[in-house]
DNA sequence: GGGGCCTAGTTGAAGAATCAACCACGCTGC
DNA sequence: GCAGCGTGGTTGATTCTTCAACTAGGCCCC
């Protein structure tokens, strides 16, 4: 049972924060998509995988590792594998010592795409966000999204240190 | 013709930024989502419309001025608007003046739906994200954000002054 | 050494988003 | 008064995402 007494009704600055991320939230992954879609036909997930991928030794990870690192569910992202695999951007391969886990590996086309794409991607992750912020903008947000991360998934990778 | 100068990548804070903001953008909406689906059968899209309509004068908005106002595009709030009227939450009716406008109305079981459901959503959207920050933060967020949507699109309707 | 539970991953069906094609109306200028 | 263009909106096909169900291997412990 939920408590009846009166909510606590956003203040006006609250609100503005809210509107603000809601409205960058459809805004941005749709500017980018777009982008990515024509410059390579793929989608930011997409790229987001095979750049998780690249960055990773030996240019491959664990399904879950995979999943945690670009924050899907293991069933999208088990879908998104099988569609890159059929652009052989992607390889499956079982695990040496444990037979449960699924490796996913780059491969040398997805290698060459995402360095293609890469350049790009960037420039347009500046131009449409980035640019607009100084780097004190630059500094609070991350300490603010760090901590909202934080709240969400306590465990998030992106606040593992290392 | 692309610039073929070595891109500016990322640095280190720019990176965290960018991290947190893209994580935010998957876990948030994917939390509130399930949130609103068990209390409502509806997602956060669906709450968006709705109470965007019940916060407009008269109830009722011009398709396209609720498109914007739920930062979407009118295709996905035409197949929306068809699914919340099936609900009898919403009602199509034609502009008076303009013919080529429709306007939805937010119906009386709509309003209800909306009313019910406003107090735990809210509470949600504070425990979730309101919660974790400071009353500075939640200014540096709100400048910041504002920042960031007057770049991916200049008109947005939170910027007009009013 | 076998029952029960947890972790890792896949699959198919159902619902949602995007894209391109399209219709209808209004405005402008001739 | 009608040709042409821009605006407002809808639709259907395709693609994506989610959800629930399921397989299968590992681990604990009696």
């Amino acid at each position: 049972m939920r408590d009846m007494t009166e909510p606590r009704w956003l203040n006006a600055d609250e609100r503005r924060a809210w509107l603000a991320l809601v409205s960058i939230n459809t805004l941005l992954p749709a500017a980018l998509d777009t982008k990515l879609h024509t410059a390579g036909k793929l989608s930011l997930f997409d790229y987001t995988v095979l750049a998780m991928l690249s960055e990773a030794e030996g240019r491959f990870l664990p399904m879950s590792e995979l999943a945690a690192r670009s924050s899907a569910s293991l069933s999208r992202l088990s879908h998104v594998v099988t569609k890159l695999q059929k652009r052989g951007w992607v390889e499956r391969r079982p695990h040496p010592h444990d037979a449960r886990v699924t490796t996913a590996h780059l491969t040398e086309e997805g290698m060459a795409t995402i360095v293609e794409l890469a350049p790009g991607h960037v420039e347009d992750v500046r131009d449409l966000f980035l640019d607009a912020l100084t780097e004190q903008d630059v500094l609070d947000l991350a300490r603010i999204g760090e901590k909202v991360v934080g709240r969400l998934d306590a465990d998030h990778w992106i606040l593992r240190e290392n």
